[in-house]
DNA sequence: CTGTTAGCGCTTTCAT
DNA sequence: ATGAAAGCGCTAACAG
């Protein structure tokens, strides 16, 4: 491997130029940048990531703790992950990845001086990371909205904002009753914060507008999905039928279609359904859903964004959300 | 943060004894050693891990080269990746996630000593960046199975004894003619080699056993999957009527159950049912499959083991197959 | 516009 | 069993 001193050499020109050539912090003339940027393609260098570390404070690595469990929500934290790869890369950041369960990673990485920022995805309402993440002197932005942010950046899809976008839509079509399906038990129980707010912007949407509303967890499964189904359908609470449904729960959406019609339901027709999913999930089904969907791709490129932004100028800290648009598509129909 | 140097004069040692204390790399004395041990604690220290790569040629960190697309099979990636996070981290070393589609990041990551070592998941029959990985002078270990692993370490599931396990299971049950249901068509044109593997040994298994035998592709949407079964259950070439199915498709389990039902047909009265997934999948279902599962977890860390040893011990490169095992369930019945 | 030089924090010979 | 000192390859202050 060829080092800086041998394209220096090469160049015939001083170490530090060569440097300076490589990170444009100084004026150099036209001449002697092409003469080293030919002697380092030449020389195929490239730089040495743990001595730029060593001399400048800085790795070019961001760390990025994601839940890597079978949730049901693998292909939006894939997406999560991808976006945030990739527009790491557009700042020159590479990715290190830890795992949910690794809270010493954190306070590792950063005291041995590995990455220069962290993003923390499927944040909880009262995560025990946050002190943790707080204390450390990185930029970090949380990906997902606690209730209190510790003065670390935040940025998260506007769950409460899509449900009640949801709830509009159906509520300009006529549905005068809906029903809300939403995550597993089990999230709700984690308090994973976009389950609540979404169940939150719902109820207060149909109350707003004076509609009624039912709301069940479901599991993925068809199981699960016939029983909830039931539970929101046959409410005998209700003072109307429920006509619309809201489905926040990727892991249903294959098998929302097969249960309705198993109970002689058709879409539109007899029932409306909006999801609040990510776009290629909505748009996966043979009947593409109307959808409010979860642009998992921008706020994934918004947090690298918000923490270089830290980095690089040291903008303030802020919360971000993701303003929810809604497509309609032929799953939903006035009555 | 404190430095070696820090450690050194609160230790009253000097700075390569406290280097010779972390490393173990010589005998310390017990005295000197607490000495040190408290003196580290005491100042919070950790060591700077650019200055380690820089000094020691070694960054502690592995590259994982992995698909962070939507694909039918995202479980068993965030099964492969955590469980290769995982094992790394035993080994005292952290994972830098690059994405599939960023071919120069092999290079970049390896020519910038940012990795020790590098991982690729997902690999095709004639992958185009094996050439690139064998050009590469570091540990190398390719998750998958090409036609010419170039001299690269391997290590994947034994997808054809999978599906010749499957098939002899059904067979042993009197089943004499075996349907299989597999990857999307656009997994066998790319030549992910699972899914050729997996058909491949089912043809093999099913012509050895003298049964017959209709496969298809199929797409994670209960069309193709209805589409798929009509041509499987209704195949007029066939001498006998296809009695049992093996399915390697994640995406479908949710739905097969009903699209047989809606044939009218009952598991396993009816028709029995092997699937090749991953454990937890294949007990994700009410009615729990019979499976040969994919052990995404143990393919991980054979993964990490093998290029900690190429490292460590430059042992030689190996091709290693991971053996299936079939766990019945309810859904396999003789007839 | 360019060169010289002092570190950055660690590993590892060489000496004792 | 321990210490002294020479780098590892780079950045950035200082000097011209």
């Amino acid at each position: 491997m060829a080092t800086m001193n041998d394209v220096a050499r090469e160049a015939g020109v001083s170490l530090s130029t060569v440097s300076y050539v490589l990170s444009g912090k100084r004026t150099i003339s036209e001449e002697t940048r092409l003469a080293v940027q030919s002697a380092i393609r030449k020389l195929d260098y490239s730089p040495h990531s743990g001595a730029r570390a060593l001399a400048s404070n800085r790795s070019n690595v961001l760390g990025l703790m994601a839940p890597l469990r079978a949730d049901v929500n693998v292909s939006v934290i894939m997406q999560f992950v991808a976006a945030v790869v990739t527009t790491a890369r557009t700042y020159n950041q590479d990715v290190l990845l830890l795992t949910q369960d690794d809270a010493g990673g954190l306070e590792r990485v950063t005291s041995q001086s590995m990455v220069d920022g962290l993003l923390m995805m499927d944040i909880e309402a009262r995560d025990p990371r946050i002190p943790l993440l707080a204390k450390l002197r990185k930029p970090a932005v949380l990906i997902g909205l606690p209730d209190d942010p510790q003065g670390l950046s935040c940025v998260d899809f506007d769950f409460a904002g899509a449900s009640r976008t949801a709830v509009r839509h159906l509520v300009d079509l006529n549905h005068r009753s809906i029903g809300f399906i939403g995550s597993p038990q089990a999230s709700l129980e984690r308090h994973a914060t976009y389950a609540d707010r979404a169940r939150k912007g719902f109820t207060e949407a149909c109350e707003a507008a004076g509609v009624g509303s039912v709301l069940r967890a479901c599991e993925a499964s068809m199981a699960a999905l016939t029983e909830a189904l039931t539970a929101v359908l046959d409410d005998d609470g209700a003072a109307t039928a429920v006509t619309a449904l809201v489905v926040h729960n990727e892991g249903l959406l294959p098998l929302l279609h097969e249960a309705l019609a198993g109970r002689g339901l058709h879409i539109p027709e007899d029932i409306s359904v909006v999801v609040i999913a990510p776009e290629d999930v909505a748009l996966a089904a043979a009947r593409p859903w109307t959808a409010v969907s979860i642009p998992a791709h921008d706020i994934g490129r918004a947090a690298v964004e918000m923490v270089m932004d830290r980095l690089n100028s040291d903008k303030p800290v802020e919360v971000r959300l993701i303003v929810p648009t809604l497509v309609q598509r032929e799953t939903s129909s006035a009555r």
